[in-house]
DNA sequence: ACGTCTTCGCTTTTT
DNA sequence: GCGAAGACGT
């Protein structure tokens, strides 16, 4: 253990020895921060604390994995087998199925996720004959989430006036009785939400006091990771947990608040000294990942915010190059300037593919950046955006699966009743879905027993709903002694599945089917994997209490060296050498729906911040001058955060000097657009108005016009020299790669690429409009 | 009940 | 400019 303490700074130090007590560990950016949290919890278990009593409680699974790992790798993995780490969904939701009979739940009950949810709310507005261009269900789904973290169930809603009166001025009398209806059906469903999870936690610490004591008794050390991002439910839960040992360690950066929007609630940290008696405070102001430029940009930014904690990073690392600001004409441009700049710089520096992140507000945003990427072979990869499980034939085979644990779970049956078609369709559903709730019964049990019900329905579709009822009973027989992999085999067989996906011969078909192999592949492991824990059973159960929490399936797969691509928020937590920051443009980042309020605004500047501080050794912001969104041209302005940054951390670099260095590269700026087709408008210049750089930069940048894009036009284009000259067997020499034969010539023009055999470095394939090569024989 | 056509909303971020 | 939900016609 010394060995470890001794690699700590002093101020990490601290905090690290420091065991009982509640206590705060504001970390910078770049601080350190695991590094402590780990050592920390080592530590602990070394002074003889049993691990059994140690909660510790993440923002993601992911970051619980690492931590695990890492700790296990100093303290031996069967010692950190017994840690509790994990979200506070994950945590709890095994909590709740320990103690669910005690809320009148069964403990194999379904969580839902959002689209389960909206598919239920959008049911119930319609069940209930409201507008539903008033009661729009996505509105109603997040008024629904934020009275649940606030803790206003159906009862505290009816009772205060005011959130009626709030609701009816939404023009939305009706929500209380959407939110009663929405909650007694996943109560019917066995079902609980993201927001239940922790709702019903605080439920069922709050009504039965011996609960509450075991769970005290048994968590007698808690941290908590990245607080800033609690809401008041997380809040509560950790309060109620802390309150008799007191011995609980939060940490985090206000400054790095960036889930308000879902609820979080920056208080929480801002005002942890409140809560307990003695708060031990730390502070982590050193950082150890980026250039002093990067770290002072960075802070000129943040010191623009009005809510937060004093403090001062600082690094010692050295200056850096400055923050490197670039404009482009269109999102197609900006996606042109990333990939070359990716290229030259792995080039010039001998950088891998890895060594680069681009970060983006939108998900949407990353299509650009990948045509780029693609037209230069980079690899890359999209982390986020729809995940793995969230795909619809996934969901398919998943909703058979929760129906065979909880034939109670209405969403995945209306799912499923009817896919692959078999005869059961929406006037069937709307018949039985009123005599359930008019039973009080699950619409499977009504099918189940539809002649003893008044349902009037043809004698035809009562035999399709019968075979329907015994095709999942079958299923859930096998459950009892199959594997989860066998099952899920059977399952997409017999159904029909299969054939469904595979019936067209579409691509997409094909990759659904693929997909669906995917799944069943995680499940082979799934089942190889528990069988070496002893204290898991392996169960379906199991898997898709796995599934339902999951947001990273998608380790990598083998292909580690690639570009990363992903939004902002996905990057919390992690750094890379280069980053690019693109779309930095009013009404897109900052958000056009978050600059309403003084506090949106200021978390999108925490946005922005994390973004920067992502970064290593290299930051560049990109922004263009139009940009297609949703479908359309639409001219942006450049974001006022690059306005903000203090100007003597950046270098501005246009287009045009850009072109005077490398005159191929202009080529591909203006790309496969014909000059007169290029949109310009001529340079609104608001950002740099005022200052130093306004004078050095935007007088250099000629407006393109169509005129003085002749010259780059493709007759004079390079590669066309290419075209005549090189030729397969020929031996050329690269400036990185030394000399190699040319194997193979493919695609025209500007795309043409050539596949050279080095002699030192293997086979590569090089875009011969940017490889610089020289033919030597 | 089912397939095809049309419209709509989406582009804020995720457990 | 896309995918999914809803409308419409068979």
């Amino acid at each position: 253990m010394e060995k470890y303490l001794s690699q700590l700074n002093e101020a990490q130090l601290a905090p690290t020895i420091q065991i009982d007590g509640p206590m705060i560990v504001i970390a910078g950016a770049g601080s350190g921060k695991t590094r402590v949290l780990t050592y920390r919890i080592a530590y602990m278990m070394s002074k003889g604390i049993d691990p059994f009593n140690i909660l510790s409680l993440t923002f993601t699974n992911k970051a619980a994995r690492e931590m695990k790992e890492r700790i296990a790798s100093i303290v031996g993995a069967s010692e950190a087998k017994n840690l509790w780490m994990g979200t506070f969904h994950s945590v709890f939701a095994k909590i709740l199925r320990i103690e669910a009979d005690k809320i009148g739940y069964p403990s194999n009950f379904t969580i839902y996720d959002t689209q389960d949810s909206d598919r239920l709310i959008a049911s119930i507005i319609k069940e209930l004959n409201l507008d539903k261009d008033i009661y729009k269900y996505k509105q109603v789904r997040s008024r629904i989430s934020s009275y649940k973290n606030s803790l206003i169930t159906v009862r505290a809603y009816f009772q205060n006036p005011e959130l009626k009166e709030a609701d009816a001025m939404a023009r939305r009398p009706r929500m209380g009785d959407i939110y009663k209806e929405y909650v007694d059906r996943c109560f019917k469903a066995g079902a609980m939400d993201f927001d239940d999870l922790l709702l019903k936690t605080n439920e069922l610490l709050t009504r039965f006091p011996d609960i509450l004591m075991k769970y005290q008794n048994r968590f007698r050390y808690i941290l908590v990771d990245e607080y800033q991002d609690t809401n008041h439910s997380q809040y509560l839960i950790v309060r109620a947990l802390s309150d008799k040992f007191q011995n609980i360690c939060v940490v985090g950066d206000d400054a790095q608040s960036i889930y308000a929007f879902r609820g979080a609630n920056i208080s929480n940290i801002l005002n942890f000294q409140n809560d307990y008696d003695d708060v031990k405070e730390f502070r982590l102001e050193q950082n150890y990942r980026s250039t002093k430029n990067i770290v002072q940009a960075a802070n000129s930014i943040i010191d623009k915010n009005q809510t937060k904690l004093e403090k001062v990073v600082w690094t010692a690392n050295d200056d850096g190059g400055k923050v490197k600001v670039h404009r482009s004409l269109t999102d197609g441009d900006e996606g042109r300037f990333v990939a070359s700049t990716i290229w030259e710089s792995k080039m010039q520096d001998q950088l891998m593919n890895s060594d680069f992140a681009i970060l983006y507000r939108t998900n949407a945003q990353s299509r650009s950046i990948e045509d780029a990427l693609r037209k230069r072979d980079i690899p890359y990869r999209i982390y986020g955006g729809l995940s793995f499980y969230q795909r619809k034939e996934i969901k398919d085979v998943l909703s058979y699966l929760r129906l065979i644990i909880n034939p109670a779970d209405e969403e995945a049956l209306k799912r499923v009743v009817n896919f692959p078609p078999r005869g059961i369709g929406q006037t069937t559903m709307d018949k039985l879905i009123v005599s359930a709730n008019g039973y009080k019964r699950t619409i499977f049990e009504v099918m189940k027993h539809i002649d003893k019900t008044d349902v009037k329905i043809n004698s035809g579709t009562k035999i399709k709903l019968q075979n329907f009822v015994t095709l999942i009973e079958s299923f859930q027989v096998m459950n009892q002694t199959a594997d989860v992999f066998e099952l899920a085999e059977h399952v997409t067989r017999t159904t029909g599945l299969i054939k469904e996906f595979n019936k067209d011969g579409t691509p997409e078909g094909v990759a659904k089917m693929e997909n669906i192999e995917e799944l069943l592949n995680g499940m082979k492991d799934f089942v190889e994997g528990q069988k070496e824990i002893a204290d898991t059973t392996g169960s379906l159960a199991e898997f898709l209490e796995d599934v339902a929490l999951a947001t990273d399936l998608d380790a990598d797969k083998g292909d580690t060296d690639h570009v990363a691509l992903m939004t902002i928020h996905l990057a919390k937590g992690l750094e890379f050498p280069t980053v690019f920051i693109v779309g930095l443009e009013e009404d897109l980042f900052p958000s056009a729906m978050s600059m309403n309020t003084r506090s949106e605004l200021e978390e999108e500047r925490r946005l922005f911040y994390v973004a920067l501080t992502r970064a290593e050794k290299q930051a560049y912001l990109t922004y263009a001058l139009s940009r297609y969104r949703w479908g359309k041209l639409v001219d942006s302005e450049p974001s006022r955060f690059i306005e903000e940054i203090d100007e003597q951390f950046l270098d501005i670099i246009t287009p045009i000097e850009e072109r005077r260095i490398n005159p191929m590269l202009s080529a591909d700026i203006f790309g496969d657009v014909e000059p007169n087709k290029i949109r310009y408008k001529p340079a609104k210049q608001p950002v740099f108005k005022k200052g130093a750089v306004a004078k050095k930069e935007p007088e250099k940048y000629i407006a393109p016009t169509p005129k003085n894009l002749k010259p780059v036009s493709k007759t004079n284009d390079n590669t066309n020299l290419f075209d005549s000259k090189l030729a397969v067997g020929n031996m050329v020499k690269h400036i990185r790669f030394g000399t190699g034969e040319v194997l193979k010539i493919e695609g025209k023009a500007g795309d043409a690429k050539a596949e050279i055999k080095f002699q030192h470095g293997g086979v590569k394939k090089l875009l011969l409009r940017f490889a610089k090569l020289e033919v030597i024989g």
